[in-house]
DNA sequence: TTGAAAGCGCTACCAA
DNA sequence: TTGGTAGCGCTTTCAA
């Protein structure tokens, strides 16, 4: 029968150290492995910690060590089909180093992400994986945060920081290249505004614009499905003289929301209305004819910011890399107007 | 000049103590404006905490405080939709109610789970909503770990937990009826197998067979989309005879393959092929016809799950509830053959 | 090879 | 209203 003032929490190593007749000294080196204890104190801790059914407390550790194996990953919404899989792929490298992963959903809302890594920076975090917003990218400064900051998705022009990017404006001048060699003249863009991912896809589709001495058309717009319908509806509601003969959406949701308006206002693909976009989701290929698309390589992108942060974490002071990924298109029937 | 002994690391609440010329206490208390403290000193606090840059170290006040704030959700994968709204959901709850979310996904494989839930137990967590597997149903008993535990999606049938879950039975059987009102005789039912919400949609399909006197075909699967258009193929490859007239999912990722395999075998829907299934998937409207669905209230499975973490951990003792909640069934082109 | 003791940063108790 | 002090659970010197 245990005392009436029995540890009421959890055992700690306290108690380890009591029931194996040791020090918490040894059990500690037990634990941490590092230094050799004899096998028969080893085994005595080892068994009092499975009777006990001790665990450590990572609190107290993380206090002691200074260090605590906790990163977190900041995007504007997980619901985003992208964003769900560059979290998927930091996730599986954070588990297998051994690292935790803390989820925040920005909304592409400054004070939320600003309330979240400075959340971080309570937490000690070891790293953090950040689609930056705009104001973000805009205001930063390397070394303002008491962590290893990597960026995917975005980043600012200018400031040496790690980062994980697309080669937007090479996409986007790819993509609108593609729709002018079908035939389209009056290729609209609908692009997203509050990050910078949408400002250069828009650059390299005003670039591709220009070379053909064609005018640019952009719509900037909230970065969800419903803003993009409404865009869209709003140009498709011209009259066929005026109106866009191709769609161009800077985004999956962007897209899928054009994609609504062209069924809405009963236009036939490619023939009427020529649409692509980024972001190669599930529903893409769903439609008859099927959506052509920039795809990205999510998990490639996840995966490397993992790495560079893993890397920066080893290193603290190397030089900041920069990797840019390129898109592959995949051509739909949604914009095949030739051939 | 500071000295160049000054703090290395980030400073403490000593050092604001020291800069403001009160105890830690007062520090203490100005941090959490619990008792009373003289608007001069308070003043003075404030000034030294901006001055010096301090934020609180979370693993030393939860070490102390011996309370986390830290919530874990463990569902089987992220990229799978229906838990992609639901984390999204909790995550809004957590950010609301001040707590950090931390993400894990157990692939449905137990080793995972356990040692996530190991984690959490280690990281002191406040609470868990948890998607259990299959074993974890099976094998679970109450009070095993040491925070509240709500389930989500899956629930093992006897133990008394918290859970939010579906009239999995009643859903299957709506949609199966449903066929069945269509004139579908040959009705096979493409299951998951690894979890329970699987097992019951496929009582809820047995039953409804039953009913109207016609045998079940079942194929039990891998839940993802590859698994669910490999199945679903090898039953269209039959004969016209035998081969099933209507294909029936019991989740969005078996339904997606199965569309993918009706396409594949050029079937038209949904003369040739009926086909329904689980979850409310944005694609489930792009194609034409689209594809009839159950619609899972995922925000509100999500909300409800943190709902009742939150009062559970206010109120540890309360009965354990379990909130079963109604699909929606929507009729769409891929099953109406009559009218 | 082992243990005693200090201390990570913070809060909570008690006394003044 | 304020401060001294103990201690959360653990790791890390330093001595033995």
């Amino acid at each position: 029968m245990p005392s009436l003032l029995a540890n009421p929490g959890s055992p700690s190593i306290k108690d380890v150290a009591q029931r194996a007749g040791v020090s918490t000294t040894t059990v500690s080196r037990v634990l941490t492995d590092a230094d050799a204890v004899r096998p028969v104190l080893r085994e005595r801790v080892q068994q009092a910690i499975a009777e006990l059914g001790w665990r450590p407390n990572l609190a107290a550790r993380r206090l002691r060590q200074r260090t605590t194996s906790l990163i977190g990953l900041v995007v504007a919404d997980i619901r985003n089909p992208f964003f769900t899989a560059i979290s998927r792929a930091v996730e599986d490298m954070a588990y297998a180093a051994g690292l935790r992963l803390i989820l925040c959903n920005s909304d592409e809302n400054p004070a939320k992400e600003q309330s979240y890594l400075e959340l971080m920076a309570d937490e000690r975090a070891s790293g953090v994986i950040l689609a930056p917003t705009l104001e973000f990218t805009e205001r930063h400064q390397p070394g303002h945060w008491p962590f290893p900051l990597v960026m995917v998705d975005r980043a600012p022009q200018a400031a040496a920081t790690d980062a994980v990017l697309l080669d937007n404006v090479g996409a986007a001048g790819e993509l609108t290249r593609h729709l002018l060699a079908q035939g389209c003249r009056r290729i609209a863009l609908l692009a997203g505004s509050h990050s910078t991912t949408g400002r250069q896809r828009q650059a390299g589709y005003e670039a591709a614009l220009r070379e053909a001495g064609l005018p640019p058309r952009v719509l900037a717009l909230r970065p969800d499905a419903q803003a993009g319908q409404d865009g869209a509806a709003r140009l498709l509601a011209e009259p066929a003289g005026t109106r866009p003969d191709a769609l161009l959406a800077t985004s999956g949701l962007l897209l899928l929301g054009a994609w609504r308006a062209a069924r809405a206002a009963g236009l036939a693909l490619p023939r009427e209305l020529a649409l692509a976009g980024f972001d190669d989701n599930d529903w893409t290929t769903m439609p008859e004819p099927a959506i052509t698309v920039l795809a990205q390589p999510t998990e490639d992108i996840g995966r490397s910011a993992a790495e560079l942060l893993l890397q920066r974490m080893a290193e603290p002071e190397r030089a900041p890399r920069r990797i840019v990924l390129q898109g592959q298109l995949l051509v739909r029937g949604s914009s095949l107007r030739l051939g």
